[in-house]
DNA sequence: AAATATTTTTAGATAAGTCTAAAAATCCTT
DNA sequence: AAGGATTTTTAGACTTATCTAAAAATATTT
């Protein structure tokens, strides 16, 4: 079955709205993410229930077919195989790859995307930590923590970013909060939720709350 | 300006026909080349004219502008840097790489090109001996001559293949006809115009006309 | 210079994907 | 359980890109 670009981003987000909420997926937040409008996403969902990729009842929400959400995890392979490459290969940093992954997860070629895969060591993770489903469309999910939810005296490392904005990946770039990362939470400010952290056993700093809600750790006993 | 790929391989088959012919493209050429009705490109030069990628007056034929020009010669660079890629790196044979191409000269980056024709040591021809345009759309063109076109005794370096089709690749590649091959024409009959070639000064064999009117070469001298 | 053939353009239809505005269904609050 | 708020769907319009069939212009024969 050929997909258009539209098509597949549609399939993508419903996904990616599956993996956050559990439960059918409403329209409005479908047209949120896909920031177009209600009556548009109606549309297209009737098109892609016509094509046994979703299902779909009226005014009772969407989910994803087996069919769909095996070509949606496809997609999003190729998206972090194309993010990984970018970063390994081309030398970008990780806050600048996504918008070009956006358009590289769409190219169609199975055996482009296996060698792609080989040239890159078949690695498991993204630059931004997310994991790469595998060619059956498996995905291993790391147990994630916050930052903000460590305690005094833990240690952990950088997994995952949840906001993936260019904004904080440069914020992050600039305090060397990257992954793989080393921290220890020396104190946890009562008033404000902010951390004193020490990164890689060297530099001393103070974090925002926000930022601790916007980083996954792995806590360093786990690995 | 944000073109859709299907403008972009308008631009592109009426650059690669003002290359091959001199004077103004007929509506009739680039319907056959891009597969489609003349009533169709007809509406589509009239779009590409009201954005000025284009010079047409009814019933005179069609000429690429600079802009138009620059445009299609910027495509012709991604797609060969990316055929480029698919075989330096991702150790895809010449007649493998075409159609991914087709769809990778669409990525819309300006920094991707330019990281990748850093990453590949900037080459200047792509698998097939074609020239890549530089990042200014400068092309050098390979004073190119048949293979056929030799007489007796003369020899030559294969540069470049007139025929891009997979099956003559294929061919190609079980004959061992592949760039850079060293070819010696031993005898040119007469009757059918088939040659009789030593190659690599070794493994003597015939070849048609038809293999020899498709085949560049670059006479030894001349390196 | 007519007649004929070919090329090109126009006219009108169709499909994908989008939009706004209005109608219908469902959810929430009292 | 009714009334109002919210969500979702429908209806109708628009754009891009395509097609077929017919009309118009150009080119080729005779
Ligand atoms: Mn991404
Ligand atoms: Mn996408
Ligand atoms: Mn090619
Ligand atoms: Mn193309």
């Amino acid at each position: 079955m050929i997909l258009s670009q539209t098509e597949e981003n549609y399939l993508k987000t419903i996904f990616k709205l599956e993996e956050k909420f559990s439960g059918s997926i409403s329209t409005n937040a479908i047209a949120e993410m896909i920031k177009t409008t209600a009556a548009s996403v109606t549309d297209m969902v009737k098109r892609l229930r016509t094509k046994k990729l979703v299902d779909h009842e009226k005014y009772k929400g969407t989910l994803l077919t087996k069919k769909g959400s095996a070509i949606a995890k496809n997609l999003i392979r190729k998206h972090r195989l194309w993010e990984s490459f970018l970063v390994e290969k081309l030398n970008f940093n990780w806050d600048e790859v996504h918008d070009m992954a956006e358009q590289l997860e769409h190219i169609k070629s199975k055996i482009l995307t296996k060698r792609l895969d080989e040239f890159l060591d078949h690695p498991k993770f993204d630059p931004h930590g997310d994991p790469i489903p595998d060619e059956n469309g498996k995905i291993v999910y790391q147990s994630e923590i916050l930052l903000s939810e460590l305690k005094q005296n833990q240690t952990a490392l950088i997994t995952g970013v949840k906001d993936h904005s260019s904004k904080f990946l440069q914020y992050l770039e600039t305090t060397k909060l990257v992954l793989g990362a080393k921290i220890k939470v020396l104190d946890v400010v009562d008033y404000d939720s902010s951390l004193l952290i020490q990164l890689n056993n060297k530099k001393e700093f103070r974090i925002s709350e926000k930022v601790g809600n916007n980083l996954f750790v792995k806590s360093k006993s786990v690995i």
